[in-house]
RNA sequence: GGGCCGCUAGCUCACUUGGUAGAGCAACGGACUUUUAAUCCGCAGGUACUGGGUUCGAUCCCCAGGCGGCCCA
């Protein structure tokens, strides 16, 4: 295909474009262009009206590209400074910088590999074609077909022999330099974030390849993917608040789940021994850099396992994920530090000026090893490790709420003794663990979905998996009996009665499930934006969910 | 929910002990055929988050609100 040549529309003040004004007023507008912004976009306007009253469709169908900028890259990585070629190619995408020096322009254009620049000299592609050229703006995507070259320095490019605008911009770049670091702007128009942060996209390339590794695991180890009901007439499978919504038809009230482990379960009751669902779940909690109202979850549930066969798959995951997502097991310690992200950028530029008090170099900057195998130890043991209390929910509460009360642990009326432990562990223990470390054998009364354990039926075989004082995962082996089963939503539901409003609802079909028999199974759950936080070493969640959620923009 | 901090040009940031604001980049006009954040010359660009208050005068001081950040719960 031979693309359509631009012409030159350098005369845009003649077109009758846009009111100047260009405050937009359309309802779903949630902001007005003023000033020199709005100056911008009208001027752009008017070049889009001018490319249109020249035949040039400022916004053409597709573009047959024939090699990416990484591509490019690899295949030239040897090629002589000052050499040319005749090797015809076609490249495609976001022009990011310019450096016109009259008559020849030095272009750097990003697609979604990398960077390549463009060398357009006015003889090779014509007067009319380089006044069209160098009449694009930063931000536009073009195509460009020409011959890869070498300049004088060394620097890979294709020499343009023709060029197509492929999208007009109407909107300028954020600062070529600076890029665009204002926490606030970066996730409310997460596209510009991308455009210009490599640091964010390779965050998100960080989770997605951790994702997709820990989906191959399972797949492989002949777990079924499975998809269940986000919107569920009962909210289990975990001690959360959840989103109410209401179906219309039905005129009812339904709930965004806030887990997936019920339903996973009642499907070994059906017979399928290995299922595992990546899904996002919905918290109506607080927002912090901890906690997005929406999230991912991986569960699994696996037939004639148990916990331990569950801490043996975590390490599995979790490590494999590390290594296909960062080529380690060593992953940096996000060392509580200034917001990393919105620095410069593809320029690789130096941390600025004025970001005091970073580390510079890999001696400063901690790390946390994800090696296996991972400590294993007792919620009991952490606790007496560290407070030099033996606590047991034998013990009667009064006691327990002795220990809180010395140890400056906040508890409400209804907490019973397996509560009360949970908190002072929370409080004194978990912020405390660094390297990975599998937290074993949870009071049952905070753990309504677990089976007690085989030697001790106030205690269930359950963990958590904390990493740099985070909880990552959680599982157990999975309680079957259903009499049991049915106790402790019960207890849940007088919890609930006596202000808890986080505890379980009592489901009957999944009781009723139990009784047709759930084979014994372990059951594991990892908090997916954990897991790409630890990986990618950033400290808030925000870095790691592509939209998080934030309060409305105010007009 | 509490404490602290921030909000100034499209972006990144200054200044103003209270007298309605500047720079770099982007934009706009011009020069330039091997640049690398190109460079050089020129020219523009502002509801200082919003609303009150104090004051002759507020971007600055005070109060309330909005949004964001950090810390704590």
């Amino acid at each position: 295909m031979e693309p359509q040549p631009m012409t030159g529309a350098d005369d845009p003040g003649t077109s009758n474009a846009a009111e100047p004004a260009a405050t937009v007023s359309h309802p779903g507008m949630i902001e007005v262009l003023d000033g020199q912004a709005a100056e911008v976009r009208a001027a752009r306007l008017s070049k889009v009206d001018g490319l249109r009253a020249s035949a040039v469709d400022p916004y053409p169908v597709g573009f047959k590209r024939t090699v990416t900028c990484a591509e490019l890259a690899e295949r030239y990585i040897g090629l002589e400074a000052g050499s040319e070629t005749d090797d015809r190619v076609s490249v495609a995408g976001r022009l990011m910088l310019v450096r016109n020096q009259g008559k020849l322009i030095f272009a750097t254009v990003r697609d979604g590999s990398g960077t390549v620049q463009l060398f357009v000299s006015k003889a090779v592609i014509g007067d009319d074609a380089f006044a069209a050229f160098a009449d694009l703006d930063l931000g536009d995507w073009v195509g460009v077909v020409g011959d890869v070259m070498s300049t004088r320095k060394g620097e890979l490019s294709v020499r343009a022999v023709s060029a197509l605008l492929l999208a007009k911009a109407l909107r300028p770049l954020p600062d070529k330099w600076h890029g665009l670091s204002d926490i606030d702007t970066r996730f409310r128009q997460r596209y510009v974030d991308l455009m210009v942060n490599d640091e964010a996209r390779r965050v998100f390339e960080v989770r997605f390849r951790a994702i997709a590794e820990m989906r191959r695991l399972m797949q492989a180890r002949g777990y079924l993917e499975v998809e269940t009901p986000v919107l569920q007439t009962v909210a289990g499978g975990a001690t959360a608040r959840p989103f109410v919504t209401h179906h219309h038809a039905l005129d009812m009230t339904l709930y965004l789940r806030i887990a997936l482990e019920l339903h996973l379960k009642r499907l070994l009751v059906g017979g399928f021994e290995r299922v595992f669902e990546i899904g996002r779940v919905f918290r109506n909690e607080g927002i912090s850099t901890r906690h997005n109202p929406e999230f991912t979850m991986l569960e699994c549930y696996e037939a004639l396992a148990d916990y331990r066969d569950m801490m043996d798959l975590t390490e599995e995951l979790i490590t494999g994920a590390a290594i296909a997502a960062t080529g380690s097991t060593i992953v940096p310690h996000p060392d509580r530090p200034p917001a990393s992200l919105g620095e410069p950028n593809e320029h690789g530029g130096e941390t600025p000026a004025n970001e005091p008090d970073r580390s510079h170099g890999s001696d400063d900057r901690r790390t946390i090893d994800l090696t296996p195998p991972w400590r294993r130890a007792t919620l009991r043991e952490l606790v007496a490790e560290r407070t030099g209390l033996d606590l047991h929910p034998s013990m009667p509460v009064e006691q327990l709420r002795r220990h809180c009360d010395d140890l400056g642990v906040p508890y409400e009326a209804y907490f019973g003794s397996g509560k009360l432990i949970l908190e002072i562990y929370e409080k004194t223990v978990e912020h405390t663990l660094m390297e990975p470390t599998f937290v074993c054998d949870y009071p049952t009364e905070v753990s309504p979905l677990a089976r007690r354990h085989r030697d001790d039926p106030l205690l269930t075989e359950r963990f958590e998996l904390i990493i740099n004082g985070r909880e990552i995962a959680n599982a157990f082996t999975e309680l079957n009996d259903p009499v049991d089963q049915l106790g402790r939503f019960e207890a849940q539901a007088a919890l609930k009665a006596a202000g808890d409003d986080e505890a379980n609802e009592i489901d009957h079909d999944y009781v009723r499930a139990l009784e047709y028999g759930l084979p014994p199974c372990g059951g594991l759950g990892i908090g997916i934006d954990r897991v790409a936080m630890l990986l990618a070493g950033v400290h808030s969640i925000r870095e790691v969910v592509l939209f998080p959620h934030l309060r409305p923009e105010v007009g």
